[in-house]
RNA sequence: GCGAGGGUGGCGGAAUCGGCAGACGCGCUGGACUUAGGAUCCAGUGGGGCAACCCAUGGGGGUUCAACUCCCCCCCUUCGCACCA
């Protein structure tokens, strides 16, 4: 038999659907809708397994809805802002525009090849001015009601580029092009006040199933946590300073206080110090101390004293301020006090510094003597040294304390969170223009909304030096102010791109929408997203960005849900070389050449069934030969149903039916629990392994035959779409496979009537018996007492003790 | 350091509730067909043993008639967070 010619049926396959429109979403607001969304393409990227595998993922799913009666939406756009088309403009001398799209070119068509189920009229471009012009009215939403500000903000600078740098362009402190130190700069920047819906964000109750790491993820990044604003004064300044502790109970044993180098005393205090010159060679030695996270890690901590002293609300005693390079300023007050009895960090920093240390929690096995300890105490005990409330339990101490305070008018109750405002500005050219206006008369002005979009000048110089790209055009720059008239100039920053992906999933409801960024009808029937599929790198920001951007347009009434997608699947990267398959690792694997020479049906079934789909899979195309063969078993039985002769021996009708309707439960169960392709697949081979059987041997009638051959067919559509419907059309029907209904099991096939049965002796397995199903305990065990390899167990030995589980096991303890 | 996941044949991975460990596939071995086989089909395939059996789910202990599954201790590994006061 001739081997299934892929490369023609897949081609024409995806041609007649494209044309026949079957994948087209309508909005019908009277049918059941499911929205499945993969996580859409960065367009610098280059397509590779990964993406196979999200979009495969997305797609069988999809279809399998459609077979359900579900009414579909399944969109694909494009992620097409970014710093990686600028970067890749200035090495290559071509435009970031005409680099992306000429991208997006590319991976458009490799997505055709793959035969996705898109809806592709609804396809979104986010560097398109249709769509990031909402980007800007969504600005201006958000600063009408107060959610957007603007505030000095370090940024990491190239001295010698003159330019500010992502965190991934710093390379051990240095500029990637110039190999420069990189410094921090205070930039004045637009942020937008995520932290005002912390509490909100922190309320999962809207999600159905979203993997438990990914929420427990959101939920420290959020960083909630109770604690207590203390008062201390500063009698030579005559100020107070505020420091955050979720430990009050340790008010008494503070010894001393620290600031945060960005601290807003500090200024007060060095002018007050004798030591001003010492602290001033200290905040320049750690002012360009790296912000990123790989850098604070290995960073030593380190401290000054000031010479200022401050009080102890408590007790009144004068204790020293300090400057201290780990003190962050975007936490809490920006100062803390420092307890090094009872915490760890400020134990190690008083043991360097010389500092006193004070116990006033009684650790049962310790003695008091701060000399003879050799680590903070941080767990429970009762209060010492801390005057009139020795003996309480700090537990309970903490409560008082804070009363106590709150009378005083020197403290307060107080929730902090480590959720940071959000900084949607890029001193780039490739995103969306900020709109707003500087008029040296009327100060800031936001943009009318009737003057949108801003949009991005094509004709700009990118030269990887000096500020903004954008502050150099001048016909950008120079505009006139709504509000006076008069000459002023455009804000020259440009948007984060997640500001463009927080969004998208709207847009796809009614992406022809003219007049508003969607149509709310439309939006609310098709929202939330039923199903999204993506990569767990963006467990926090796109998601949280996406919550929070569907919480503040719920809130404004533009939406009536409250969260974006209802259920998450976070697919595993796709590894090569120990590492996630990327352009930037030059490790990427290209479908190209597989389909070519196995088709597409083939590689959605190998990856499909290398593994389930929120594991990681290590790259190899071992096991390609065995989803290549499976098709051809396939495609060969398909023949074989369709030139059947038919011979009078029926005996094998029930055993087929048995097969397929056991197939389709445990297939439709494995897709619907927990997206377990990779068990489909192997059902399906089973079947098909018993089907070549039964038709070699010639068991089966023809109809049944047939039947059973066709609700397979319609089974396996989903994961192998081109082969099914071709397969479809052969046996004589006339419409599309994925307009039929996905098959239900039939009950009565699902039954056996006898049950092979284990027979354990003293635990361990001796032997099966075959019983009727559902036979009573005696009955089994006369059954097992029958059998030679189980009676030879039994002689001179009496059975003590047995049990039976239903048609599973019986275990005869014997002695 | 903290938090979450994971450790099963030569390999990818199966195993609703504690009930037959290794489904399905790759690879490998043998055979058939063939001028040929890197195609296809059939059989075998966790380890040891001629066999009866014994040993096996990272290691050690425990609970149980029964443990990959539950409990305790340890080792390794992946991911996330990392001075969050």
């Amino acid at each position: 038999m001739e081997k299934y010619q892929f490369s023609g049926i897949e081609k024409k396959w995806q041609k007649q659907w494209e044309e026949s429109g079957i994948y087209r979403a309508s909005f019908l607001p009277d049918k059941k809708k499911f929205y499945v969304l993969e996580m859409f393409p960065y367009t610098s990227a280059q397509m590779h397994m990964g993406h196979v595998r999200n979009y495969t993922i997305g797609d069988v799913i999809a279809r399998f809805f459609v077979m359900n009666g579900f009414n579909i939406l399944h969109p694909i756009g494009y992620d097409a802002f970014g710093m990686p088309a600028e970067n890749a403009a200035i090495k290559q001398k071509t435009h970031p525009k005409d680099w992306t799209y000429k991208n997006i070119e590319t991976i458009r068509e490799q997505l055709k090849t793959l035969g996705i189920s898109y809806c592709w009229e609804r396809e979104v471009i986010t560097c398109d001015p249709e769509y990031y012009r909402w980007n800007q009215y969504f600005f201006l939403q958000f600063y009408k009601n107060g959610l957007v500000y603007k505030k000095l903000s370090p940024a990491n600078w190239c001295p010698a580029c003159k330019t500010v740098l992502a965190n991934e362009q710093v390379i051990d402190g240095g500029c990637w092009r110039c190999n420069s130190e990189v410094e921090q700069k205070e930039l004045s920047q637009w942020f937008i006040k995520i932290t005002d819906y912390a509490e909100k964000l922190l309320d999962f109750s809207g999600i159905k199933d979203w993997p438990e790491r990914v929420i427990t993820m959101q939920k420290n990044w959020i960083g909630k946590s109770y604690g207590t604003e203390v008062c201390f004064a500063i009698p030579d300044l005559d100020k107070e300073l505020i420091v955050f502790t979720t430990r009050p109970d340790t008010l008494f044993g503070a010894t001393y206080v620290v600031l945060s180098p960005r601290h807003p005393l500090v200024q007060g205090i060095l002018e007050k110090s004798r030591l001003k010159a010492e602290v001033e060679r200290f905040l320049l030695k750690v002012k360009n101390q790296a912000l990123t996270a790989e850098d604070t890690a290995n960073m030593e901590k380190e401290g000054i004293y000031t010479g200022i002293n401050a009080i102890n609300p408590v007790n009144g005693e004068p204790i020293p301020i300090w400057i201290g390079n780990y003190v962050l300023m975007e936490y809490g007050t920006g100062a803390i006090m420092a307890v090094p009895a009872h915490d760890q960090r400020d134990f190690e920093f008083a043991q360097k510094y010389k500092l006193p240390v004070k116990v006033v929690i009684k650790n049962p096995d310790w003695s008091i003597t701060p000399e003879q300890i050799e680590s903070a105490y941080e767990g429970e005990g009762v209060m010492v040294n801390s005057g009139e409330y020795n003996g309480i339990p700090n537990t309970e101490f903490m409560e008082i304390i804070t009363e106590a305070l709150t009378k005083k008018n020197l403290g307060k109750k107080t929730i902090c969170y480590s959720l940071r405002d959000w900084c949607i500005s890029r001193q780039r050219y490739w995103g969306t223009p900020i709109p707003i206006i500087y008029c040296n008369k009327c100060g800031i002005v936001p943009v009318p909304e009737k003057d949108l979009p801003i949009t991005l000048p094509y004709n700009v110089r990118l030269t990887g030096h000096g500020t903004s790209p954008l502050k150099s055009v001048p016909e950008f720059l120079r505009c006139i102010c709504p509000e006076c008239g008069g000459e002023a100039e455009r804000e020259t920053d440009t948007m984060d791109t997640f500001m463009d992906s927080s969004w998208y999933f709207l847009r796809y409801a009614t992406a022809d929408t003219q007049d508003k960024p969607f149509d709310k009808k439309e939006v609310n029937y098709w929202m939330p997203v039923n199903q999204y599929i993506g990569g767990i790198e963006h467990a926090i920001l796109h998601l949280l960005y996406s919550r929070f951007f569907v919480k503040v347009l719920n809130d404004l009434e533009y939406l009536d849900f409250k969260e974006p997608f209802e259920n998450l699947l976070c697919q595993g990267m796709v590894i090569k070389d120990g590492t996630k398959m990327s352009k930037s690792k030059g490790n990427v694997v290209d479908p190209k050449d597989i389909i070519n020479s196995y088709g597409v049906d083939t590689l959605r079934l190998f990856i499909l069934f290398a593994a389930p789909p929120e594991i990681d899979l290590e790259w190899s195309e071992k096991g390609i030969e065995g989803a290549w063969r499976f098709i051809n078993r396939v495609w060969a039985l398909n023949d074989s149903v369709l030139s059947y002769k038919e011979t009078k021996t029926h005996t094998g009708d029930v055993d087929a039916e048995k097969n397929i309707n056991k197939t389709i439960k445990a297939v439709t169960d494995d897709i619907t629990k927990a997206f377990h392709f990779n068990t489909a697949i192997a059902r399906m081979m089973e079947f098909t392994n018993h089907l070549s059987r039964v038709i070699e041997r010639k068991e089966c009638s023809k109809k049944t035959l047939e039947g059973v051959w066709l609700k397979f067919t319609r089974v396996m559509a989903p994961f192998a779409p081109h082969i099914c419907e071709e397969m479809w059309r052969l046996a004589g029907k006339t419409n599309s496979v994925f307009s039929e209904k996905w098959p239900e099991p039939d009950t009565q096939y699902l039954v056996d009537k006898n049950s092979v049965i284990a027979i354990q002796i003293n635990g361990k397995v001796r032997g099966r018996i075959t019983a009727p199903v559902n036979s009573t305990e005696k009955e089994v065990i006369k059954l097992a007492e029958e059998e030679p390899s189980i009676s030879r167990w039994l002689q001179d030995k009496t059975i003590i003790k047995h049990i039976y589980v239903q048609d599973k096991v019986l275990n005869l303890i014997i002695k």
